[in-house]
DNA sequence: AACGAAACCTGCGCGC
DNA sequence: TGCGCGCAGGTTTCGT
């Protein structure tokens, strides 16, 4: 499900419900997804107070007092926050029980997502927010211009790459390459310093809307927390093949770029 | 070292 | 109706 603006979108609503709040219990009924000891990861977290909320890239972070819960949505993973007594679904695999009597859950249908345990000084230092670099908002243009040079893959798949860039999706990069008229499958080292402006610049457009429109709803019926994002009115070309392209007219097409359907204008954008 | 493929999981929609 | 396949907003690991 999420990328940088559907997770945004889930830290605001989680910040706006969850912050001074205690958690007194965990419930664990899935193991894998989390990362360190279990007993080690119950006892860093419960009667701590939940003190912020904080993202980077795709990455949520709960601040705990003296402990940073860190948590990777990847494909799937939503947040619900319910009665102490409603029933536990299928497919919630971690329950928090809060100082309201109300529950965090933690759903997931694939179980991809993952947590973890990390001190302040081990926060940004050790992975997995090691390996995030900056979000378009703050990246420098020289310092991505330099990073592209040295790759020869396809510069769609270097922009998902989150250690380059962090916060873009497959959804989103498709819609700023459409927008800076770059092919998907350009190589990386091909790019130009212009492209590299452009890229970024798009990016930040196409992330703060994506953000102030909640995020993109699209093949998913339950949205976390009950929020379902509004940007799909703007796609330009993502989930849009056979359909009209809206700057020159021609058919959209769908390709396959690293694995991942990619959606072109083959027009618009040149190999 | 770098690249693509497979793996991690479940559910849905499609064609036969 | 049932089955097999391909696909899904992500990332890591395993091969060549």
């Amino acid at each position: 499900m999420p990328e940088l603006p559907e997770v945004e979108t889930v830290r605001t609503v989680l910040k706006e419900n969850l912050i001074g709040l205690y958690i007194k219990d965990i419930s664990i009924y899935y193991e894998k997804m989390i990362l360190c000891d279990t007993t080690y990861f119950k006892e860093c977290i419960i009667n701590k107070k939940i003190t912020n909320i904080l993202r980077k890239g795709k990455v949520l972070i709960f601040e705990l007092e003296d402990i940073y819960l860190i948590s990777h949505l990847r494909m799937e993973g939503k947040y619900f926050i319910k009665d102490l007594n409603d029933m536990v679904e299928k497919h919630e695999h971690i329950i928090f029980k809060l100082s309201n009597d109300k529950t965090l859950r933690y759903h997931d249908t694939r179980k991809f997502g993952v947590m973890c345990i990390k001190t302040k000084d081990d926060l940004y230092n050790t992975p997995p927010l090691s390996n995030v670099s900056f979000e378009p908002f703050d990246i420098n243009s020289d310092y991505l211009y330099k990073t592209l040079q040295t790759k020869k893959a396809p510069i769609k798949t270097v922009l998902l790459d989150q250690s380059v860039m962090s916060g873009l999706g497959n959804i989103y990069v498709d819609e700023v390459l459409f927008l800076c008229k770059i092919h998907p499958l350009t190589k990386s080292c091909d790019i130009t310093i212009s492209n590299v402006e452009d890229i970024i610049n798009k990016s930040i457009e196409v992330l703060n809307k994506a953000i102030e429109f909640k995020g993109t709803t699209i093949r998913s019926y339950t949205s976390s927390l009950g929020v379902s994002g509004n940007y799909q009115q703007f796609l330009n070309v993502h989930t849009k093949d056979m359909q009209k392209c809206n700057v020159c007219g021609s058919i959209i097409q769908k390709i396959k770029v690293g694995g991942r359907g990619t959606y072109i204008c083959p027009i618009c954008q040149k190999l």
